[in-house]
DNA sequence: CTCGATCGATGACGTTTGTCAACAATGGCG
DNA sequence: CGCCATTGTTGACAAACGTCATCGATCGAG
């Protein structure tokens, strides 16, 4: 199941810190993102539906995990924009940064090392 | 204005070939996803009223055009991409694909190439 | 035991998206 | 000149999303 904007944000909550209950993550993004108790306890619900989180029983409350790795999140939204915008290639997306001005001496150094190694 | 994903196709369609008619973008789209004429019509109305693309009358029909220009969208997309998931940063994006064994030797060829012309 | 606070479940509602079909205008063919 | 085909405009509708409030169960304090 697809996991929306909204409530990735909630993903990232308990990425960060595992497991929470739902008053933690209200604290956790309610603030930040405007979002009234109402509004994150549905995109918790949500979550539960799309088998994105677990909640195991904690007295007469729920502590939700995270079903779903961020590692294979982050590696299937990544994948999905490489092959919708740059056919599938790494290059290219960097490419793009590079002329766009975008990539910081600190980026470019970073990259530098980084493809050496993994060249060797 | 937001391009949703079926839209985008309609800009790919575009960006390939500029102008084009709504037979054309139909005959060039329709058929790989399944869409008959009055979807991508619709698509086409959409993106209109987004001022995605533009309209030049041409007898009784009409030649579309990209108003955005796939650059644009492109580093758009991707900075979205990389500010929400690796905190803005390239590197570890590039690390990701590393890591999945997504990466081919050629791409990392392409890759060793292109930083060394960078930071020249 | 009773009452109030808390928590999850659910209903609600407006907007966007995906998908199509129906309709109206218009131009060309016979 | 009248009819048909083509093209754009609109209406429709279900599903997903963003956002929030209400309700019912339950647990602890008094």
């Amino acid at each position: 199941m697809k996991i929306s904007s909204a409530e990735s944000v909630i993903m990232e909550a308990l990425w960060r810190k595992t497991p929470l209950t739902s008053e933690a993550i209200i604290a956790e993004v309610g603030e930040p993102n405007g979002w009234t108790e109402g509004t994150v306890k549905q995109l918790i619900s949500r979550l539960l539906k799309k088998k994105a989180i677990a909640a195991q029983p904690d007295g007469r409350r729920y502590l939700y995990s995270p079903l779903l790795a961020r590692r294979d999140y982050v590696q299937a939204e990544s994948q999905g924009l490489l092959d919708r915008l740059f056919d599938g290639r790494l290059a290219p997306l960097v490419t793009q940064f590079s002329e766009g001005g975008k990539l910081s001496d600190e980026d470019v150094a970073e990259l530098k090392a980084l493809v050496e190694r993994i060249s060797k």
